[in-house]
DNA sequence: TAGGCCATCTGGTCCT
DNA sequence: AGGACCAGATGGCCTA
């Protein structure tokens, strides 16, 4: 008894055009600056040591605007007059630490991303889906495959 | 050139 | 106090 299962088709799947054109993963990441190395990097290459690289690349950054302080430090300096140099640098280290972090943060929210993007149909080595499409269509294909398991379920 | 997509920074809020 | 999370702002790059 074969029952009238709903057809896997990528126009259903996808909640956007199909036609869109979509950038090769690679120009992607040179589009968004990415550094490839970053997503690349074997898995086996602990966190800390990838934080130890973000955390130095984010020093460099520091030092090379160095001459003067970023907006939101003199905002901040100017607000709270009272605030001691050592206590200054505390919050600008502390800024510093939490941009770190989020970076990171996001770094996993990406890589989750794109393991969601391997398990999806539509994926592709060459066509990288945005975020958007990603997320919109995973959410299509999890209705699909319910759709099809209460179909199955009725035929018992 | 406008619009889309993205990474990053930032300050606010909540939680431990 | 400090970390996680979130949303807004910003700027860069690419395509139509």
């Amino acid at each position: 008894m074969q029952a009238s299962v709903p057809t896997l088709t990528q126009s259903s799947l996808c909640g956007f055009s199909v036609g869109t054109p979509v950038l090769p993963t690679v120009q992607r990441h040179a589009v968004s600056g990415i550094r490839l190395t970053e997503i690349d990097r074997a898995p086996e290459e602990s966190l800390d040591t990838r934080r130890e690289d973000e955390l130095r690349d984010v020093e460099v950054k520091e030092e090379e605007s160095e001459a003067g302080d970023p907006a939101w430090l003199r905002r901040r300096a100017s607000q709270k007059k009272k605030l001691s140099h050592s206590r200054l640098d505390r919050v600008r280290l502390r800024r510093i630490e939490a941009n770190a972090r989020e970076r990171h943060r996001m770094h996993g929210l990406n890589n989750a991303l794109d393991s969601l993007r391997k398990v999806v149909p539509c994926y592709s080595k060459t066509q990288k889906l945005s975020k958007i499409e990603t997320l919109r269509l995973a959410k299509n294909y999890i209705w699909l495959l319910s759709e099809i398991l209460s179909t199955d379920q009725k035929d018992i």
